[in-house]
DNA sequence: ACTCTCACCAGTGTATACAGAGAGTGAGGA
DNA sequence: TCCTCACTCTCTGTATACACTGGTGAGAGT
């Protein structure tokens, strides 16, 4: 694998999982040496991520790991209710019935797999996903599910602030249902509906969990 | 002006004027030489342009220029009318409604500079793009402006496909002081009705004056 | 004549050296 | 005591040299 690759790899995760705290300043020199590779590739890690907004110039001291506001985390949803609402919809127009009703099953039984004293979470979030690339596959439009994919990649870091009980990925996973439904009974109306009601009860749960997250300048 | 900059913008006019078409090869050397700057910064203007989606890797054999196909302006079109019409709306809601009616008035007088003799074709492009702005700034959400941003340098290579005569700018003007005067008037459902009918009529004006566009391998 | 293989080459991916700019710090004066 | 100016130092921005990969063309064998 690319070097460029692995950095950009390990720079993201380390953000999007918190071990990079938003404000840390990331010396080109020190990143390189901590990931094992020269400058070259780690500037291009950085743009990517710049473009990606997880990281920000700044102006002449390197990048910095930009921060999540309340006022963020409510643009992030206002933005993201239009495009998954509208995607919902498009899916219910030109998505296969029967992806949808095989996925709508399978989330019916999701609770299953997040009780219990094993609980499956990364059966749980695999199944999640493979509902939002089924929407992204049905609208068969590249720009929409990119513009889609961008946005995600800021929703992860988002969900590392709530805190994800049991209970809230058994509601959440009805409301999946729903919404898998509903496309696959064609319905465009119902898809949007059941997508924004989704995403307003995400957005509840997030602020009513979200706890400051405190920076940690370890070094 | 940073190297890096300078092969950035250089190369993205080239694209957007059409001046490199679509399917062209991008060699490191070859445009690093032509523009004037090391591999270096010139590999982070190409990085830049791939993350826009103007230019796509072409499997370790350069960058291509990408092509835009008609499917892709029926995409980019639904795209648009998403954002814009859910902008719009949220302008209306939020804008200040001195600063469009201010727009309004001057978009009616936007006829004026299109027609005679010397149409003042850069102060009309100007005017319209202060409407985009005064959008953007209204609806003060970052993400929701940013999407849109990346989705106009794409609209600004479709412009150039299709023939933007007088009477089509006269139209447009209507349209555009239609959109200033509902959200200037506090109206989010009329705000989003009139946008989606001008993104129709620029869509359907697009298609019919279409030329497919010939590649030039003049070298 | 067709196909397979090997070698060469063009071009990207990476490392490193060098220069320039910006920020921080210290001292001196008001 | 605070403000300002200059110096220094660290870090970014750029250039270039080197390695490696992927592809293409020619030559030989079947």
């Amino acid at each position: 694998m690319r070097a460029s690759e692995r950095a950009y790899a390990a720079l993201r995760d380390d953000i999007l999982e918190w071990r990079l705290a938003p404000g840390t300043v990331l010396a080109e020199v020190e990143q390189s040496e901590r990931l094992g590779v020269s400058r070259t590739p780690l500037r291009e890690a950085l743009g990517r991520l710049t473009a990606e907004g997880l990281t920000a110039a700044a102006g002449g001291r390197g990048v910095v790991v930009t921060d999540i506001s309340l006022e963020d985390i409510d643009e992030l949803f206002e933005l993201r209710e239009t495009l998954e609402g509208k995607a919902a919809a498009l899916a219910a127009q030109r998505g296969d019935a029967a992806t949808f009703a095989q996925l709508q099953r399978e989330l019916l039984h999701a609770p299953e797999l997040v009780r219990g004293p094993h609980p499956a979470l990364h059966e749980y979030y695999a199944l999640v996903g493979r509902l939002d690339t089924a929407i992204d596959a049905a609208i068969s439009n590249s720009y929409l599910a990119q513009a889609m994919r961008s946005l995600r990649v800021h929703l992860v870091r988002v969900r590392r602030l709530a805190a994800d009980d049991a209970a809230r990925l058994t509601a959440a996973a009805g409301e999946h249902a729903a919404i898998a439904e509903a496309i696959a009974a064609g319905n465009p109306k119902l898809a949007e509906a059941a997508t924004i009601m989704h995403l307003h009860r995400s957005l509840s749960h997030v602020k009513a969990t979200h706890v400051p997250h405190q920076k940690e300048h370890h070094g």
